[in-house]
DNA sequence: TCTTGACTTAGAGTCAACTTGAAGTATTAG
DNA sequence: CTAATACTTCAAGTTGACTCTAAGTCAAGA
């Protein structure tokens, strides 16, 4: 029988996150408490672990803990608050966008820099004979 | 005439940085010293300012200031540094690119909540007579 | 029995990158 | 003369998101 429930030090290794920061997203409210095992320990069940698997998404898109916490808490509340949900959703989703169009533009000013460099080298070789 | 040197005051305007963060960047190696009129204050050129609004772009791409100073000894250095310096560049550039990519791969993840809501509140409206 | 892994509360420390404040001086435009 | 703008040094405060320490308890497995 496969156990649905992993301990914290499973997830923590599964995530790449500590144990401290687990239970320090608990306790901010990024988690909703978890259920714990006849001994006291928390037990994360799949629900649990798919749900932290999309907070981290959302935390590398740079939302604030402040408002994946907001956001958890809508979730918490049930499909009543979908839409507004959706709409956070959409505000991250747009803003997301514009960095990403902020990073290409860099990009690109990275690559013409690059390539700038290049054509200098090549006219003017760092280390050679003659 | 137009005077090719501006004031900390109009180059913060510029820039939307503030007098104190730019005498931050120059304390902190990232500007060069920069030129004093007679009575002591900074006069930018226009090669400064280009300067700055290059290390701006690699600020918004997550290069660390600690990095960018590095950078900014080798560019006073002069050509001999060429080629260490493009390979900062192309280092950064490769994060920059894993960076996009994953920032990308997390908008479709939004996308796909979204239509999920999407489709959600189509079925269940959540507001609606009947 | 001892190690391992977990639990609790409470608080201090870390890091980057500013940001603010104080305190005093100097120059220039109106 | 006064207001605006700038200068200096030095130090303390802020923010977000951890990260670590302490101190003590508990329970299951080899």
């Amino acid at each position: 029988m496969t156990n649905h429930f992993i301990s914290i030090g499973e997830l923590a290794r599964l995530t790449g996150l500590s144990t401290h920061t687990l239970r320090f997203y608990e306790a901010a409210g990024v988690l909703k408490p978890i259920g714990r095992a006849a001994n006291g320990h928390r037990r994360y069940q799949p629900n649990d672990v798919l749900w932290l698997e999309f907070v981290l998404k959302l935390k590398v898109t740079g939302m604030p803990l402040a408002e994946i916490k907001q956001y958890a808490q809508l979730r918490a509340q049930g499909e009543i608050t979908a839409t507004a949900r959706m709409a956070m959703l959409q505000f991250h989703r747009q803003r997301l966008a514009a960095k990403i169009a902020e990073l290409a533009e860099c990009a690109s000013a990275l690559d013409d820099k690059i390539g700038i460099y290049r054509k200098m080298i090549a006219k003017a070789p760092p280390k050679r004979n003659r």
